[in-house]
DNA sequence: ATCTATGCCTGGTGGC
DNA sequence: TGCCACCAGGCATAGA
C-alpha cells in the first residue's frame, strides 16, 4: 500500500523518465480507474506534453500545461514504463503511449486507484486535494497544529494520524512507526495526547518520512517494484509487521491488534 | 455533527 | 485438488 514515501519515490522516477514526453495515444483496458469524463480524458490529453510532476499527500500530480492528471494509487496502483509493443499484462488498465515509442502503463490489481483530469488552475479546489492537511516534513507541521487538530477528539490517535485532513500521506505502516517512536499507544484517544507528545509525533513524522523517502519507501506485501524501484525502509521498521517478535527497544513481544478496523502493531512496553 | 456500515476490488490463505 | 469464506485496506458515501 503506497504511502507518502512510496508515492514520492514513484513520482521521482516518473519525473526522470517522462517529463518532456508527448502523449500520442491512450488506451483503456479497464476504464473504471478514470473518475472524470472518460472521453474527455483521452481527447484532451492526446497531443499534450508532460511538463512537471509533483506530489501532495498520496496524490501524484502530473502537469501538462493547462491540464493536470491527478493520480492516486490507493492500495495497489503502480506505473510501469515499457516498450509499446510489449504484451499487455493482466491488470494493466490504462496505457499512455508516448512519443518515444514507450508506454506509461497504470497497473492496479484491485482497481482501487483513481485518475482524474482537471484544469491546472483548479487543482487546489478539487475536493480531494482541498481537504488535505500539512505534509509530514513541512515546517508548517508544528506541535501546536497537531495538538489543536486532535485535542478535542474522542477518536483513537491512530485514526487521527490516518486522517489525511490533518497530516498528509501517512498510511497504516508509517502511523504504526510514528506512534511507536512517539511512545503512544494507538488506541489512546486524541484528547488524551499532550502537547509534549504532539511534539514527539511531529519529530517522528519528519524523521521517519524523510528517511523512508530517502530509501525509496517500504516494500512489503503489495508495494513491490514498480518502475523498477524497490524500497529499502522495510529493513528499518520497528513494529509494523513484527507481530510476536521482541521490541527492538525493550524486548516486549509485539502484538497485533485492530484499531479503526486496521491491523495495528504495538509494543505495550514502549507505548503508553 | 458524528458515527457506523457498505462498496469498491482481486488474490492469497486456511479450513474442509 | 478444489471449493469457499474470509481477509487485506484507503477512502467516499449513504444511512442512522
Amino acid at each position: 500500500m503506497p504511502e507518502i514515501a512510496e508515492v514520492r519515490t514513484v513520482a521521482k522516477v516518473l519525473k526522470k523518465n517522462i517529463i518532456g514526453r508527448t502523449i500520442k495515444d491512450i488506451k483503456y483496458r479497464y476504464d473504471g480507474i478514470i473518475k472524470t469524463d472518460k472521453d474527455e480524458f483521452k481527447n484532451i490529453l492526446i497531443g499534450k506534453t508532460i511538463t512537471d510532476i509533483n506530489t501532495f499527500g498520496k496524490w501524484i500530480i502530473i502537469n501538462l500545461d493547462d491540464y493536470t492528471i491527478l493520480s492516486h494509487l490507493r492500495m495497489e496502483g503502480k506505473y510501469y514504463i515499457k516498450d509499446k509493443n510489449e504484451e499487455y499484462e493482466k491488470h494493466e488498465h490504462i496505457i499512455f503511449t508516448l512519443d518515444n515509442g514507450l508506454d506509461l502503463r497504470y497497473k492496479d490489481v484491485r482497481k482501487f486507484g483513481i485518475l482524474m483530469l482537471v484544469k491546472t488552475k483548479d487543482i487546489y479546489n478539487i475536493p480531494e486535494i482541498a481537504k488535505l492537511g500539512i505534509e509530514p516534513d513541512d515546517d508548517k507541521l508544528t506541535d501546536k497544529y497537531i495538538y489543536d487538530s486532535i485535542h478535542k477528539s474522542n477518536k483513537p490517535i491512530k485514526e487521527l494520524l490516518l486522517d489525511q485532513s490533518i497530516i498528509n500521506g501517512l498510511g497504516n505502516i508509517y502511523v504504526d512507526e510514528v506512534l511507536f517512536a512517539s511512545g503512544i499507544k494507538p488506541t489512546r484517544l486524541g484528547k488524551k495526547v499532550t502537547l509534549k507528545e504532539c511534539n514527539k509525533i511531529k519529530e517522528s513524522c519528519k524523521s521517519i518520512i524523510t528517511k523512508a523517502t530517502e530509501l525509496g519507501g517500504t516494500t512489503i506485501r503489495s508495494y513491490t517494484s514498480s518502475l523498477g524501484v524497490e524500497g529499502k525502509y522495510q529493513d528499518y521498521l520497528k513494529v509494523h509487521t513484527k507481530v510476536n517478535k521482541p521490541c527492538p527497544v525493550c524486548g516486549t513481544i509485539i502484538k497485533k491488534i485492530r484499531v479503526g478496523g486496521r491491523g495495528t502493531y504495538v509494543c505495550t512496553g514502549c507505548q503508553k
